[in-house]
RNA sequence: GGGCGAGUAGCUCAGUGGGAGAGCAUCCGGCUUACAUCCGGAAGGCCAGAGGUUCGAUCCCUCUCUCGCCCA
């Protein structure tokens, strides 16, 4: 027998561990099947599993197993993600503890250091992802950093830069003073912070001062003009003057530009064109010199003259101080403004021109926007598009290179007048170079590597062994779906259609889900600094993964966010365990029934009609929702069916055939228990893979339920007669319980009922004595039209049937008045309301003819509810 | 400054151009032999506010308010 209570601690591993034997998601590209085909979002190889992983891989694995199941050749393809500059900065602080930090190791120890590290617990987030139930094609799982992935990433790179579309050259970039790297537009977040401008007084050769307002007062150091707009007339006049910057003496011309906004500050603008974009642009439309006062670890370099080897902020309080001495700070007030930062270390990014590689990305944003436009790609929901639009229409040219250690190398080689040499490997260089120069000269490699969002733009392919031309391309390519959350709708989604475009010449997926963003209850980001996360490993020793799986796509909305609580969880928990106690009743109860035995040809019960029906609108129902990515819909349509039809009405019927004396009625019992178990735990499985699995066993089927078929429609077992029938019975029953509760019958007395009107109420009794007996606990029932309830007895209203409960002085008589009184009232409104709007003619001129139709319908029977529930008022 | 999302029962949220639902919480009653992670019953809402379209709006349109996010 089954342990009453399901232990997912006892299933989880078993089924997982049969997973892992039979290995039962590997693809066959030859199998003929349509195909269906998922690319993981890679987790980052220092990843942990939390919430987020778990509500995409759920959703994900959900499409997979349905389609698997439904005869696709479903193959999802896993992988992780090397994540530089990620990773890096954990080795480095794991290399901290011991006292070591990368200079010291030197870039081939570190680099060693973190292939041990990646070694050690990079399988973790994979081990997890197995844990969560997915059923990755684990064969064909990658890392970006694989040979054959690595040279995906050269290939692409040497393409991109013969057609003209990567470039090198010196820009302004944002630079992570901790990082020590160059960082792209999207890695750096603006946040408003509390700050102050200074105002401050810049000397004018000849005498006299030009006021400066500027928020960071250390950038000074790089100055090499000063800026007015030439409309402002306090200081059209000075332009081709020369100011003088205050502690270094360097000359700075005074210059009119347009872009100088009188309105701010002062009025004039101290030009920095080392660290300022703006600033850029007039110093180089002026031929103003470039000084970059910083050195790659944010300290002063030795342009700073005096300041040179002190941090930044240092630097700007030593420069006020000098200043303030000098007489030449006139204020400081605050300043609120938004200031960029490292969206990793969350450090203040700088504004500094370097040299980078880019990638010119208008050419690839173009393609990229049409193939939404026209539909070969769709969002889910739609209204991101539209954020995708606005940002490729704005793109800016995408900065590549990291001065990082971990990731890519850029397949650049340098001969020795710096000549670049762009090529897939060292000896092709060289090659370039000989016949470049003539001869063999020494070549140095770029030491920079790629953006770790590069080799993601190409994984949708990469993964799949581009650019060998694989058989998995030629079938898997392009994918279903993509599913992943909109944070990375720029840093990933845009770039991989780009990239997909360019090189297949096709997108990489047709649609794109996009989930919401995971907070806690109260909507807050989870993060391990406020304590507020949810573990999922934890969440599911406690309650299961199949519940939380189940609670995560119960709750997936098309909002952007969703808020999540462990209260759901236990909910599904519950659920959970209705299930397995469902699935116990029916295997307990069919013990006997014969290997063959077959529903079909058997005459059903109204009962059996109704379930089947009720089960053939869920399969229709689950199906469609799942197409629509609506997994909330499927799952309580699910919840719902099994729970409070299944479980609360049909077990409670059969429970009398099962126990009953006819052997034929028995055994049509115990095959629709079996069918609706059945087909049950197939539409669940996607959803709840653990648990349906031991089910599945325990019903001594063959092979995986994983690869049984998921049930399909079959419209012919709709049956709204059975339906009606069996609404008219339980509303009946759940009348007369309503009765006894509120009329204070004691729940264990067993009653008579006297049903006194209602059309086929004899039929009706014919088929349903016993059940009414025992589910609204009736010694007796009798069908007696017309009979006056004795006084005092509890009555009431069930549809069109009207019926009482000789009782005698069990009830309190003024309480089952005041519940007909109560009907009667709803009842009357209702009423009211319908005949309103019966009596406009407007409303059955134009409203269609079934609403009124059902509208007069709804009048009539409340009509006939008036009147019974009147009658039943009498004393 | 521009854009997006949310505002529905005490809480967390579904939902649809034809008159509002779930789970939890609450209250009442039950150990009814699958399940107390349960069973039966009840109570609870001018569907943020104001206009408009419509025979009819919680749903569509406009504006306002509150909260959150993204981009500049």
């Amino acid at each position: 027998m089954l342990p009453p209570r399901y232990d997912p601690r006892d299933v989880e591993p078993r089924i997982l561990a049969r997973w892992e034997k039979d290995q039962p998601w590997r693809c066959n590209p030859q199998s003929g099947k349509p195909p269906y085909a998922i690319v993981i979002p890679p987790p980052n190889i220092t990843g942990r599993l939390h919430l987020g992983h778990n509500l995409v891989n759920t959703f994900q694995d959900i499409l997979i197993r349905y389609k698997r199941m439904d005869g696709y050749e479903a193959c999802w393809f896993p992988g992780t993600d090397h994540a530089g500059i990620a990773t890096q900065n954990v080795v480095e602080r794991a290399l901290a503890k011991e006292g070591l930090t990368r200079q010291a190791l030197g870039r081939e120890e570190f680099e060693r250091r973190v292939w041990a590290w990646k070694e050690r617990y990079g399988g973790e987030i994979v081990e997890q992802l197995k844990v969560l139930g997915c059923s990755c094609d684990w064969s064909r799982q990658r890392f970006t950093l694989d040979p054959g992935l690595s040279r995906a990433v050269r290939t692409a790179f040497v393409r991109l830069h013969r057609e003209g579309l990567i470039y090198r050259g010196d820009y302004m970039i944002h630079w992570c003073p901790r990082c020590g790297t160059a960082l792209s537009d999207i890695e750096v977040e603006h946040r408003e912070i509390d700050g102050h401008l200074f105002y401050v007084r810049y000397p004018l050769e000849g005498g006299g001062f030009i006021p400066v307002a500027t928020t960071r007062p250390e950038t000074m150091l790089g100055d090499t003009a000063v800026a007015v707009n030439p409309r402002d007339e306090r200081y059209r006049d000075l332009i081709g003057r020369t100011a003088v910057l205050p502690l270094l003496g360097r000359r700075l011309p005074i210059v009119g530009a347009e872009e100088v906004d009188p309105a701010f500050g002062t009025g004039a603008l101290k030009i920095t064109p080392g660290h300022d974009p703006v600033d850029r642009e007039i110093g180089k439309r002026y031929g103003l010199p470039t000084v970059d006062v910083l050195n790659p670890d944010g300290t002063i370099n030795e342009h700073g003259g005096p300041f040179a080897g002190l941090e930044r902020f240092a630097a700007r309080e030593e420069i006020v101080r000098r200043l303030t001495a000098e007489g030449l700070l006139e204020k400081v007030v605050p300043y609120r403004h938004a200031v960029g930062h490292c969206q990793r270390c969350e450090t203040r990014v700088e504004p500094k021109v370097s040299t980078q590689w880019f990638v010119r990305m208008r050419p690839l944003a173009e393609p990229a926007i049409a193939a939404v436009q026209d539909g070969r790609i769709r969002f889910v929901p739609e209204r991101w598009a539209k954020v995708y639009f606005d940002w490729l229409e704005g793109i800016r040219d995408w900065c590549i290179s990291r001065q990082l250690w971990w990731g890519h190398r850029i397949p650049a080689w340098y001969g020795p007048d710096g000549e670049a040499f762009i090529a897939h490997d060292e000896a092709e260089a060289r090659a370039l170079a000989k016949n470049h120069y003539g001869r063999e000269v020494p070549l140095r490699q770029d030491e920079d590597v790629l953006d770790t969002w590069f080799s993601s733009a190409l994984w949708p392919f990469s993964v799949m062994g581009w650019p060998e031309r694989t058989e998995d391309l030629a079938v898997f390519y392009p994918t279903a779906v993509l599913v992943t959350a909109f944070d990375i709708l720029f840093f990933w989604v845009a770039r991989m259609v780009m990239m997909g475009l360019h090189f297949m010449g096709e997108v990489p997926f047709r649609e794109v889900l996009i989930t919401p963003f995971i907070v806690d209850e109260r909507g807050q980001k989870m993060s391990r600094s406020k304590g507020n996360m949810i573990d999922a490993l934890e969440v599911k020793e406690s309650h299961g993964m199949d519940a939380l799986r189940f609670a995560m796509a119960g709750s997936s909305t098309k909002g952007r966010e969703l808020r999540f609580s462990l209260r759901q969880v236990d909910e599904a928990r519950n659920f959970q365990n209705k299930l397995w106690n469902m699935a116990r009743f029916v295997l307990a109860n069919t013990e006997d029934l014969p290997a063959g035995a077959a529903l079909a040809g058997r005459p059903l019960a109204p009962e059996d009609r109704w379930i089947l029906s009720r089960l053939e609108g869920v399969v229709e129902k689950v199906r469609t929702e799942l197409e629509r990515y609506n997994f909330h819909l499927a799952t309580e349509a699910l919840y719902q069916f099994t729970w409070h039809e299944l479980c609360d009405w049909y077990l409670e019927l059969a429970k009398l055939r099962l126990q009953g004396d006819d052997p034929e009625a028995r055994r049509t019992c115990q095959l629709v228990l079996r069918e609706a178990l059945e087909t049950v735990v197939r539409l669940l499985h996607p959803i709840m893979p653990f648990l349906t699995e031991e089910i599945w066993a325990h019903l001594g089927k063959e092979g995986l339920l994983a690869h049984a078929a998921y049930p399909t429609v079959r419209p012919e077992r709709r049956d709204p007669v059975a339906e009606a029938e069996l609404e008219r019975f339980m509303e009946l029953v759940r009348e007369v319980r309503a009765v006894r509760a509120e009329v204070g019958v004691p729940a264990a007395a067993e009653l008579e009922l006297v049903l006194t009107s209602g059309a086929g109420i004899e039929a009706l009794v014919g088929h349903f004595e016993l059940a009414l007996r025992r589910l609204a606990r009736l010694r007796s029932v009798r069908v007696s039209p017309g009979e006056r309830p004795p006084a005092g007895s509890a009555r009431g209203v069930a549809g069109e049937i009207a019926f009482f409960l000789p009782v005698g002085d069990l009830v309190d008589w003024p309480a089952v008045r005041d519940k007909i009184r109560k009907d009667l009232e709803k009842t009357k409104a209702e009423l009211e309301k319908i005949e309103a709007r019966l009596g406009n003619p407007e409303f059955r001129e134009k409203a269609s003819p079934e609403v009124v139709a059902r509208a007069e319908a709804e009048a009539e029977a409340l009509r006939g509810r008036r009147a019974r529930l009147e009658r039943q008022l009498a004393p």
